[in-house]
DNA sequence: TTTTGAGTTGTTCGA
DNA sequence: GTCGAACAACTCAAA
């Protein structure tokens, strides 16, 4: 393509200017580039961004903005159907074509192809191309020409298939048209909460390609040989923390694929390689998500399983705001469910225990466990997140057996083995001895009093009985098989 | 074609 | 304290 007219690049979950395969093609148009940003909540279907996923848009597309104008270039705001939209800024700037990158979730991926219809029939040239995987979903199906549904040979399948393609370098160049279109400001869309709780998220995150990049470069360097053995390590700092960034694409997965290449190279580490293996592993399971959600569109709302429809779950709200407040009284179940409402982010390893516990314990539907997370969580991601709660209640594929009720207890005591974790983030429990620290209501009546602890006064008593929780789910989810 | 073995993330019980 | 078995049912790949 070699033309003078104006190119529309329509951002969406790709909020980058390196690695960005619809920016380039916009650059290659020949003419000038109209960097969009169409703010339409309502196309989400049934998961239209939450609070923390609108707050941390918020500040990368002030970011996104802020690199665009290094350029001389700037983002355009705009707000409403994205048809509608483009089809204006088209006019508008007399624009020959509009250039995106691919989404996955069924109600942008049917938003997606009407747009591309309606341009295409209006005479623009339309390209999309592919951002945010590394392995089309189309790309990978087993010898029977079904979709895999287990992990492991999927990924198998995957990495049998070329190297995911090197990231491309940020145009040199983004030439302005003559005339800049009309924007929205930023804080027209009304991103941000009008009361001011993100506090915890500004100080544990940094929005933006800049931001993605330090992170990437931070994990590889600090984090990346220790990951296989401090990943499931809630009190340590053992994981990529990523996902946010992940996300909303202010970095590619080829970005990081290839960086943990080129560390892997540099490095000539036998421990290093395995560290590698296993964290590119964990972006499989983001490919896999989304490979899922492609393949079978109705799991964010509905079970894989069939037999779990006729589940009877319980709509206790008493037991769920405890949950969601992080006052169920099992430590690391609300430490986890604190780290999240302070920091829109909970460790992995914390989140197969609140949500066992919220599926399990108090057998309360998978689905307001996502419809929670999807409303605090800064990285939520209709993929990851269907994927992660259906594992959990074990009605996804490749789920987790039934009987596999992680207990609290257990589990804070060995993922937490010295408290830490607890302890910051349930600060009325910090002065108990770790020997008691996971099963308060254990601990002998001195030693509380010692710790400034009154069970169901200062801290809660456990609002279930573990033990009777698991016997309950146990026959519930076996009387479902029957 | 049929069979066999393995599969991210766990817990409990009894020896 | 440690260890192995049992706790289903199903998918996929290899033999």
């Amino acid at each position: 393509m070699n033309s003078e007219d104006p190119a529309i690049v329509w951002f969406r979950q790709d909020l980058r200017l390196a690695d960005n395969p619809a920016l380039l093609a916009a650059v290659g148009h020949g003419g000038p580039v109209i960097a969009v940003y169409v703010w339409s909540p309502d196309e989400e279907g049934n998961w239209p961004p939450g609070a923390a996923s609108k707050w941390w848009l918020h500040q990368s597309l002030a970011q996104l903005d802020r690199s665009l104008r290094r350029y001389r270039s700037r983002l355009v705001l705009r707000q409403g159907p994205a048809l509608k939209v483009l089809r204006e800024l088209v006019q508008e700037t007399r624009a020959t074509a509009v250039y995106w990158n691919r989404r996955y979730e069924p109600a942008a991926m049917s938003r997606d192809a009407r747009v591309e219809f309606a341009l295409r029939c209006d005479g623009i040239r339309v390209g999309i191309y592919n951002a945010s995987l590394l392995f089309e979903p189309w790309t990978v199906s087993s010898p029977s020409g079904r979709p895999y549904c287990v992990f492991t040979p999927f990924w198998a399948a995957c990495v049998v298939q070329a190297e995911p393609a090197r990231p491309v370098e940020a145009p040199a160049r983004l030439p302005a048209p003559r005339t800049w279109p009309a924007s929205l400001a930023l804080t027209d869309l009304a991103l941000e909460p009008t009361v001011d709780w993100a506090g915890g998220l500004r100080a544990s995150w940094q929005p933006g390609e800049v931001g993605a990049a330090r992170q990437l470069e931070c994990f590889i360097e600090e984090v990346l040989r220790h990951y296989p053995t401090i990943r499931d390590r809630p009190d340590l700092v053992g994981t990529s923390r990523l996902s946010p960034h992940l996300h909303f694409g202010e970095i590619s997965p080829r970005q990081v694929w290839h960086a943990l290449r080129n560390a892997l190279g540099a490095k000539k580490d036998g421990s290093y390689a395995k560290a590698v293996e296993c964290y590119s592993r964990q972006l499989g399971w983001r490919e896999f998500a989304y490979y899922l959600l492609y393949h079978f569109p109705h799991t964010a709302d509905e079970p894989l399983k069939e037999s779990f429809r006729r589940f009877a779950w319980r709509t206790e709200a008493r037991w769920l705001r405890a949950w969601q407040r992080g006052r169920t009284g099992y430590p690391i179940v609300d430490a986890g469910m604190r780290q999240l409402w302070h920091t829109g982010w909970m460790h992995d390893r914390v989140r197969m225990v609140v949500a066992s516990f919220l599926v399990k314990d108090l057998l309360i539907s998978w689905r307001e466990g996502a419809a929670w997370f999807w409303d605090t969580l800064v990285d939520a991601d209709l993929a990851n997140n269907t994927l992660g709660w259906q594992w959990a209640a074990g009605c996804g594929s490749d789920a987790v057996p039934y009987f596999r009720i992680f207990n609290p207890v257990r589990q804070g005591e060995r993922f937490d083995p010295n408290g830490d974790y607890v302890r910051r983030w349930v600060p009325e429990l910090a002065r108990l001895p770790i020997r008691w620290l996971h099963r308060p209501w254990e601990a002998p009546a001195s030693v509380l009093r010692e710790a400034g602890i009154e069970l169901g006064v200062t801290y809660p008593r456990p609002i279930v009985d573990h033990s009777l929780a698991r016997q309950r789910a146990l026959e519930a989810l076996q009387k479902m098989r029957l």
